[in-house]
This record gives structure tokens, C-alpha cells and sequence, in this order.
DNA sequence: AGCTTGAATAAGTCATACCTTTGGGTCTAC
DNA sequence: GTAGACCCAAAGGTATGACTTATTCAAGCT
């Protein structure tokens, strides 16, 4: 998945620094220094730069250097963009984005579920709400988690939408981001797990609206959660 | 907006052959080779390949080459990508699953738009909603797309969601997309630009639920349009 | 048959030389 | 003194040759 070689750790330097705003939008970055600084060589520093040139994270510029744009320009919906950004400073301002981007979209992929799904999507999605359930019980937070991320990144195939499909790790990440920072009750909320139960269902008997409803209050409940937390 | 210089121009040729299914899934590239076909050095073919590389279209491997990866592999957000299947071959599947993610992103994002625009923000879509208003009436296709597209995108810009401002090339291209390959009617529908102005009036006048019945009911004809046009 | 080993291959990296664009300073003409 | 043309230096862009490293495949050994 991770760019290889040395522009992939070039690569993993510069992207967190520009994306925590260690190097904000103006900076002039030259080819030179970034050769002596990582002690590498043109080639290494030119494919790594090209790579956040095609990010549009950086622009570089004969007769000025290597400048890095604003952060409007960036391709917000690139996988590295969002992981860099979910690790530095504005985790909180990318969480709140996500989620809304979950609003709009779990609940449109839960109802295509119930449309489109095949019979062994069905039956993983089920197998998947049993595990909810089972290690919520437990208050086994870590399991849960990886059995959370499954269940979405599950409907999110069984819409039969490639571009939803694609947003798995996306959700993945975000959902592993509020655990890890304490975002989420220290034990499953019964009625959070009973909601997955009932979108589960729902796709089983290929019923669009109730799967939508019911992911619908999955995602708007989350994303209520997260604010209350940023906010204070 | 493109990436520069010569390793630009070797990645439009190599995206859109990819892109295409010219070069299918497993075909294996070598460098060597790229060189000579596109009489470049090394160093530009390397910095095309990481790009592609990025955007997980291909995978470089020792000993073996440059192999293309599956279609399911790809940074379907990438714009890039999206641009070059949109002139390729699935264009159809393309335009379909761009169609849902409207359907799911859009409504949503004029929802928030009724509650965070700002005040130039609905000016300027009371201003747009006139412009389509009259250049429908005139049967001006092009202004009229091109108010379309600024209409769009003035929606998902005013929802404060930074993620759904960055879908409005996406947008643009399929509106720009249909409206080329002759997927819509001749002349713009009267009740399309209706439900524009109710999307504007709803927006200006801080109503979400309205903004959004009013969006979704135009996305939703939309697909069913391209459905209706494509099963044929 | 299974394991080891080695050689061939293709990408990865480095160092260097040279090309091209462009920003800015200078010099001139008015 | 200001506007314009002009030139130079600086920075990225490209080309190339030498070398490194990982990996596959097959030959050969056990």
C-alpha cells in the first residue's frame, strides 16, 4: 500500500511536516537542501517531490524552488493526504469532515445494500453483527473496533459502488482514530450495537429505507459524539 | 492544474491507455522499454510511474517490472483517474458511480449549505438560479451548462464542508460529461431549473430540509436519466 | 522430490553534466 | 526619473553512465 524505497520515506518526512503546518503554505522548499538534509540523492527528492506535486500539496517552480500551496489545494480525498492529516494538527478539523462525508454517504451505501448485495454479503453482514454484539458484551474494545471496521467497510462493498467501496479505509480510519484518541465511551453503547443489528437486518430482507434509517442514525449519532468532544 | 514537463505528458499517454483497458490488469511494462517508446530518459519515466504508482494503477516490482494493477486497486477519487475514465472506455460505469456518490453527497451538502452559507454565498446563488432560469429559456446549452456547473459547485463550497467543496471538478466533469455525449434533452427540462431555484430559495432562506428534498430530487433524476439513457 | 545456490534481470540509487525557464537587476533611451 | 530592453544567475528539468539491490528462475546437489 506505502509508497516504497527511499521517496516513500522521503515522502513519509515532507507529507506529516506539511500537513501539521510544520511547513506551512508559502514555504519555499529548495531540491538541494532536501538532498543534503535526508542525505539522498536528485533522483530520490524529484520522484518524491513529483508524488505531492500530483497531491497538489506542493508546487515546484523553476527560479524559486519547491513551494508548498494552501491547504484548500490539496486533494482531500487522497488516502496518504487524510492519514497525514488525521496524525498531525488538524485531526480534529479532518474528523469532523469525515464524518460528515459518513453522513452523506453510509446511509446511501446501506440503502444499495439492501438493493444490491449478494447472498454471501448478507451472510457476512450478519456473521459481523453477531461479532458486534458478542465482543460489545465483552467490552473487548479491540475486537470490536476491527469487527466495527469490517461491518462498515462490509455494507460499504455490498452497495455494489466502487467509489463507496473505496471509502473503507477512509472510515476505517476515522473509526480507529476515535478510539485510539479516547473519542468514544470506554465500553460499546448497547444501543449503538443494536442499531448495526437492525442495518444488518435490514440488508438481509432487502429493505433500503429501513438500512438507510437505521445507518443514518449510526453515523448522525457519531458525528454528534465527535463534536460534543471537540467542542469542549 | 496537470502535471509538468515531459513526465506529464508520458502519464497522458499511459492513464488514459490503463484507463481504457488497453494496457488490462497484468500487463507488464519495463521501464527499458517506456524510454525508448517515448524517447525520454530514465528520470522522467520513473517520475510518470511513481505518480501512477500513487495513484495504485501500477506496481513496480524488481525482476519483473512494471505491472498494471486490477481496476479495483485504483485511487477511484484521484481526479486524474476520474478524468481518464471518463474518456475511456467505462465511461458508463464511471458516470454511474459518480451518479450515486451525487445522490448520496449533494442533498447532503446543500443541507448544510442552508445552515452555513454565507451571505455572498446565497447571493450568489440567487444570482446563479436567475442565469439558469434565463439561459434554459433561450436554449442556450452552453451558458447553461456552465452556470450548471458553477451552481453545483457554489452549493457544495457553501456547506463549510471542505471535502464536498473539493467534489465540484468531479461534479463539473459529469455535467460537462453528459451534456458532450448527448445524455440529456436538447433543451433544458422547466421543472430541472425549478427545483435549481427552490435548491437557491431554500438555501438563502436558511431551510435545510427543503434545500435538500429539492437537491435530491434533482440528482435523483439525473441518475435515473443516465440509467434510463445508458441501459438502452 | 525438495532444497540450495548462483546467475541473470530489472528496478532502485547515485553522481554528474548539461538544458531551459524565469525572476530580478542593470543598463540604456526617452 | 521612469519605462523598456537586455542579460545573468539561480533553480528546477532532463539525460546518461555506473553501480547496487532485490527477486525470480533454473540448474545442480542432496
Amino acid at each position: 500500500m506505502e509508497i516504497q524505497g527511499l521517496p516513500g520515506r522521503l515522502l513519509a518526512h515532507l507529507g506529516p511536516a506539511i500537513a501539521s503546518g510544520e511547513l506551512p503554505a508559502g514555504t519555499v522548499l529548495r531540491a538541494e537542501e532536501l538532498e543534503a538534509q535526508h542525505g539522498v540523492s536528485r533522483t530520490v527528492v524529484r520522484e518524491a517531490v513529483r508524488i505531492l506535486e500530483s497531491m497538489r500539496m506542493v508546487e515546484p517552480r523553476r527560479r524559486v524552488g519547491i513551494t508548498v500551496r494552501p491547504r484548500g489545494d490539496w486533494d482531500v480525498f487522497d488516502p496518504l493526504v487524510i492519514r497525514w492529516r488525521l496524525a498531525g494538527a488538524d485531526r480534529s478539523a479532518q474528523l469532523r469532515s469525515l464524518g460528515s462525508l459518513r453522513v452523506a454517504v453510509e446511509p446511501a451505501a446501506a440503502a444499495l445494500a439492501a438493493r444490491n448485495a449478494s447472498d454471501d454479503d448478507r451472510r457476512e453482514l450478519g456473521a459481523l453483527a453477531v461479532e458486534l454484539t458478542v465482543t460489545a458484551r465483552a467490552a473487548d474494545l479491540e475486537s470490536f473496533l476491527a469487527h466495527d471496521i469490517a461491518f462498515h467497510a462490509a455494507v460499504l462493498r455490498a452497495s455494489g459502488n466502487e467509489m463507496f467501496a473505496h471509502l473503507k479505509d477512509t472510515v476505517g480510519a476515522v473509526l480507529t482514530g476515535r478510539t485510539e484518541h479516547r473519542l468514544m465511551p470506554h465500553r460499546p453503547r448497547e444501543y449503538a450495537v443494536q442499531l448495526h443489528r437492525e442495518v444488518a437486518e435490514a440488508i438481509c430482507a432487502g429493505e433500503p429505507e429501513a438500512a438507510e434509517r437505521a445507518m443514518r442514525t449510526i453515523v448522525v449519532g457519531a458525528l454528534e459524539e465527535l463534536d460534543a468532544t471537540l467542542t469542549n
